[in-house]
DNA sequence: ATCTTTGCAAACGGTTTGCATTGCG
DNA sequence: CGCAATGCAAACCGTTTGCAAAGAT
C-alpha cells in the first residue's frame, strides 16, 4: 500500500481518488512549491480526474486540520497550500509575476525570538512575506 | 485650509467630503489602529455622514495609491488600513486573547534586506507576523 | 448496510465596477 | 459649465455549504 494511504488513515481520512490524487500532486511538487485550490483542479482536471472544485477545498482544509499541509493567505485575496514540513521558512513573493521563493535564516529567527521575549511573548509561530520584484526572469501575467 | 486637504491636493485627488472624512478617521486614530473598511464605513454612518461603501473602497485605493495609507492583508480574507507611516513596523499576535502588538527592529530590517538582495529580489514591502502567546495579562476571550 | 464523501449549484463575504447623478473647481 | 467623484445595485472572485447521489469499509 502506498504511503500517501497510510498518511490519510492515520489521519482519520478515507482513502477515496479525490484525497489520494491532490495528495499525490502535492508530494511530488519541488520543495517551496505553493499551489492554490484552483491550480490543483486545474491539475486534476488535466488528468482526467473529474473531481470537482469544492472537494479540492475540502479536502485541503482536511488536510490542514490533519496537519499534513499548511495554508498561507497571500496578499490577493487567495490562499495556497503546500505539504507540512516541520522546519521554519519565510516566504518572497514577487508582486509582478507571482513567484514564490523561500528562504530559513537562523539570524532572523534568534532576533525575532528576542523581541518576542523582550514584548513578554512566547511565539510558536511566525509568518514573515517579504513582497517585491525579482530583478531576473520575472514574466509578468 | 487644514492639513488633510493639502495632502489631498498634493495627490491629486478633489477635496470631498467623502475624502476629507475618511482622512480625519485615520489621522485621529492611535498609531497602530487598524481600520476595515467597514469599519470606516460604519464610523462614517455613526456620523450621520451618507457615504458609500464603495466610496470607502475607492477613496481607501486611491490613498493606498497615493501612498497616503498603508494595506495589510490579514489572515481570514479582509484587509486593514492604516495612516501610512515610514516606520517599517511588524506584528505579534496573541492566538489566545487576539491582542496585536506592534515593534520595530533595525536588525530585522537589514538582514531582511540582505537576504532578499542575495535572492535577486527588491523588497517593497513585508509582513512580519509573529503567533504565540503573551505571558501577562492575557484575557482569553 | 451504514456512514462518509462527493459533485453540483447555489450561497457567501469582501471587494470592484457600470452607470446615471451629484458636486467640485 | 465640464469633468471628476459619488451612490446604488449588480457583478465578481475565491471560498463555503446544502443536498441528493455515489463510494468506502
Amino acid at each position: 500500500m502506498a504511503i500517501e494511504n497510510q498518511e490519510l488513515r492515520k489521519a482519520g481520512l478515507k482513502v477515496t481518488l479525490p484525497r489520494v490524487k491532490i495528495y499525490q500532486i502535492l508530494e511530488q511538487a519541488d520543495a517551496g512549491e505553493h499551489f492554490s485550490a484552483e491550480d490543483i483542479y486545474k491539475l486534476l482536471m488535466n488528468s482526467g480526474e473529474d473531481v470537482g472544485l469544492a472537494t479540492v477545498y475540502r479536502v485541503l482544509t482536511q488536510f490542514e486540520a490533519a496537519g499534513l499541509v499548511s495554508r498561507h493567505h497571500f496578499e490577493g485575496g487567495h490562499s495556497v497550500f503546500e505539504l507540512a514540513r516541520d522546519d521554519q521558512h519565510d516566504h518572497v513573493v514577487c508582486v509582478k509575476c507571482g513567484k514564490v521563493a523561500e528562504f530559513s535564516d537562523a539570524e532572523l529567527t534568534r532576533r525575532q525570538h528576542e523581541i518576542a521575549e523582550s514584548l513578554g511573548f512566547t511565539v510558536t509561530d511566525r509568518t514573515l512575506y517579504l513582497y517585491g520584484v525579482c530583478t531576473a526572469g520575472c514574466e509578468d501575467k
